[in-house]
DNA sequence: TGTACATCAGTGAACGCGCGTTCACTGATGTAC
DNA sequence: TGTACATCAGTGAACGCGCGTTCACTGATGTAC
């Protein structure tokens, strides 16, 4: 991608990936909108052209973040069918898969403090990456006998409090709360008790 | 508590509630060293009397955050013994009542960036508080049959998980990611299911 | 009880810094004729 | 193909701001004699 003397060509995307790097190092809080101009070759006033400030580059951030790990999720979940309980799992292994190979776009998403409703494309986006869950676990919970079955939307949010709170507390070179376990073991693993305690998973493995 | 002239009486106390209030309405972002020391009455400058900086600050907070975590949790424990299982859930709610009660030394803890690990004092601290989840999870586990037994401290760090998502999910003003259950419920159930999977709850409830 | 003095907790002015944002501008691009 | 002109994406200087931190200082406290 050279660079075109003084009209940058994309400027509005090249802003968004150096906010992604920077936010990545430096967190949501070291991220600022100089410095991500600067690092596309830009004024920052040059940046208002495209955004209206600085939270408005990271909402934007989040919002590539959620369409991303919707897509993840769903092309996890379609590989595994028609194995209900299979092709959940998977979508559950996708989830830390995303924030590890993703960690700007997940801090965006779930830790820079931008509301998920600050606009509609931003709340359409996450939306969808909560639908493509919720349908898996929605599908998957018609095999739990009716009477003791959960709200699929609880059962869901069940598996995201899991998978995030791994990611935050085990994921990260996080607040000293290392574990011996590797992440993706500790969620694989917890994910497996509770569909167990579900009745989903037969109690002798 | 009247305010002495020229001398505060016990500015680094006064220092550190400030902080948590500030961290608690502002982010971790959002507090700034000045700000607190304005609200204890005295000059920027006073803060170097009692902390290294900005930093140091936030992890005291953190420290006294983590002891009555710690003790929180230890009490509601003790109370529901002897049952091990109603201990240890106990402890699961201690954990979110937590987290509700002390907004502000819970952002300290685990929100603000700070490795539990700065200093020694603090990861004591941390240390504490995670010994009493883990002793409660390691005497709950005796009820498993040993051939079916996870780790102690795996299980710990599921609850951990689930409890640290929920908050941050589900407790917070949060990302939009709004939910139809209380967080009170949510985690409740989300143990109860995840328990029943190792075979501690009866599965006709 | 009174005085001298050491200790220490605060002041207040100053610093350099980088931030987000605004503004009038100018250089490049592309389109109409 | 060539020229005039509208559009638009960038510049660069300036702004006011509050930050964390330092420094020499001074006012209050408490202790020794």
């Amino acid at each position: 991608m050279p660079k075109r003397g003084y009209h940058h060509g994309n400027l509005r995307q090249a802003l968004v990936e150096a906010a992604l790097r920077l936010i990545e190092i430096k967190g949501p809080t070291g991220f600022t909108l100089s410095e991500a101009a600067k690092q596309a070759g830009v004024t920052p006033a040059a940046v208002y052209r495209h955004f209206e400030g600085r939270e408005d580059l990271i909402a934007e951030a989040a919002r590539q973040g959620f369409l991303m790990f919707a897509d993840l999720m769903q092309h996890a979940y379609d590989k595994y069918q028609p194995s209900a309980l299979a092709a959940f799992e998977a979508t559950g292994r996708a989830y830390l898969a995303f924030a590890r190979k993703h960690p700007g776009h997940y801090i965006a998403m779930f830790e820079s403090g931008i509301s998920a409703n600050r606009t509609p494309e931003l709340a359409d986006a996450a939306n969808r990456a909560r639908g493509v869950l919720e349908r898996a676990a929605a599908e998957l919970s018609q095999h739990i006998p009716a009477e003791k079955r959960p709200p699929a939307s609880m059962f869901s949010a069940h598996i995201m409090a899991m998978s995030h709170g791994v990611v935050e507390l085990f994921a990260r070179n996080a607040p000293g709360t290392a574990s011996p376990y590797a992440p993706e073991d500790l969620l694989e693993t917890g994910i497996g008790v509770y569909l167990r305690g579900l009745g989903l998973i037969d109690p002798d493995d």
